[in-house]
DNA sequence: CTCCATTTGTTCCTGTTTTCACAAATATAT
DNA sequence: ATATATTTGTGAAAACAGGAACAAATGGAG
């Protein structure tokens, strides 16, 4: 495919790495809560499936963070993990589309727990436009620009209908909009030099159902 | 990892050959409304992000379904690939945890184009019990297990918040549900022979900040 | 201080996935 | 009928990712 691997002076590892690290730093956050200050590869996987080797390769990209014969400290690795990830300082993105997803979105407390906050939320429908949903202000497509250059936002999530996801995408780029990512069932054509992931339910749903219809026959 | 890798008489592939298959599934039937009859794996890849060599792979676990020097007939394709995904009769599915997310998976019109259609819904919260959102009533958690048996409904959509998560994923396997669409972040310990696939959005978006900030030190 | 139990970091290996590249098949033009 | 241009299906090769396994490091017990 392409973007898929990343390549340091030290070595070169995939895509898949980052997200296992962000799903690492979250349940690192959840242990830290809990109290627990010191874990080792083998006690931690079991609440991520993944093996031990794959936790402790992931994390050897990028340093060394452990103690041989003890483990990790939650506190240090939680530090290093936002570091490496960037969400050490805050993040602030935009988000297109204000439907019924576009609203789930602004109003979802999960992302303030990685320093991610919807700063701003651009929609056609006139009768949204001006409303304040979650506490962010809908404001018309024509001023997307302004805004996002204005706020130096990076970021965006991309709720529109696919019919005008494309048009939706090339304004965003031509913001100044880096990554992108998209909810729209559509693949969506950018410069090289934008990031672009998709979340595509639909996909997801139907996988599952060939699993089922699978086990059905064999059963 | 696990549960990754399909076997048939024929072949072995992968689980994300399936994910794609998918993709291909719905950009044939955009094709085919735009009146596309026949297309080549070199003229359909431009809209997916996949080599044209991995289409045909992809397909050729399945049968053989292109005529050589012409191409694939679109209508054909279609009904191939539906019956191979199991998505030419209708799946029923349930829902946990109506709230912002779940409201907005209930009116998504998306999963209808894929046949796929939520039938019954539950909460815990005594005042959404009783409502009709998107035509679906929301049920009480009770009745889960008599509704859902009832019904014969086998994947579930669940959309409670991380610490209710594991505890409503054991009641939906008691009720005999086999595959779950997760979207809550938390990974679920189920038996072998329940599917579960995550949708991580916080993951996803965490992943995408990592790349800006690499590409902005690099520029 | 020595031994033993742990656990990391990393090398090496293995099986998987993707891509390459081409024979076989088809259509069209002459 | 033959030549030419396409395009599929697929073996073989290359690229990758994941896991086993172990030396090196650490801490604690005796
Ligand atoms: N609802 C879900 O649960 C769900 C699930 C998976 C995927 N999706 C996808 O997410 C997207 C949004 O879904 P939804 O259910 O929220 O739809 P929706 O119709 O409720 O909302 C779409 C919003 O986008 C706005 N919009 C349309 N064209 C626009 C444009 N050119 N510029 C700016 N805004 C525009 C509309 O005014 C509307 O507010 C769709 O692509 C859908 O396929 C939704
Ligand atoms: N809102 C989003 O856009 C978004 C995005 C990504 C992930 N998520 C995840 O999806 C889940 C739902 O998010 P949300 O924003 O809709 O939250 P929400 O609080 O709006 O809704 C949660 C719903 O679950 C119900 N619930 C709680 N405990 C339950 C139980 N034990 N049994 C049945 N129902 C129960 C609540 O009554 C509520 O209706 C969360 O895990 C969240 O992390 C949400």
């Amino acid at each position: 495919m392409e973007r898929e691997r990343i390549c340091t002076k030290k070595s070169c590892f995939s895509f898949d790495t980052i997200k296992r690290l962000s799903l690492y730093l979250r349940n690192l956050k959840r242990l830290k809560e809990k109290g627990i200050e010191v874990i080792s590869s083998d006690r931690i996987i079991p609440l991520l499936n993944v093996s031990s080797a794959q936790f402790r390769k992931d994390l050897s990209y990028f340093g060394e963070f452990g103690k041989r014969g003890v483990g990790y400290e939650v506190g240090r690795l939680i530090k290093e993990l936002e570091e490496i990830l960037g969400t050490n300082k805050e993040w602030k993105i935009a988000l297109v589309g204000v439907g019924r997803l576009g609203q789930a979105l602004l109003g979802f407390e999960g992302f303030s727990k990685f320093n991610i906050k919807i700063v701003c939320a651009f929609d056609i429908d006139k009768k949204k436009v001006g409303k304040v949903i979650e506490g962010v202000k809908v404001e018309d497509m024509k001023k997307l620009k302004t805004i996002i250059k204005r706020k130096r936002v990076k970021i965006a999530l991309l709720c529109t209908p696919p019919h005008s996801a494309q048009e939706v995408s090339e304004k965003l780029v031509a913001a100044g909009i880096r990554g992108i990512l998209n909810f729209s069932p559509l693949i969506l054509k950018v410069p090289s030099s934008v990031f672009v992931s998709n979340v595509d339910m639909a996909c997801e749903l139907e996988s599952l159902i060939f699993f089922l219809k699978r086990n059905e026959r064999k059963v």
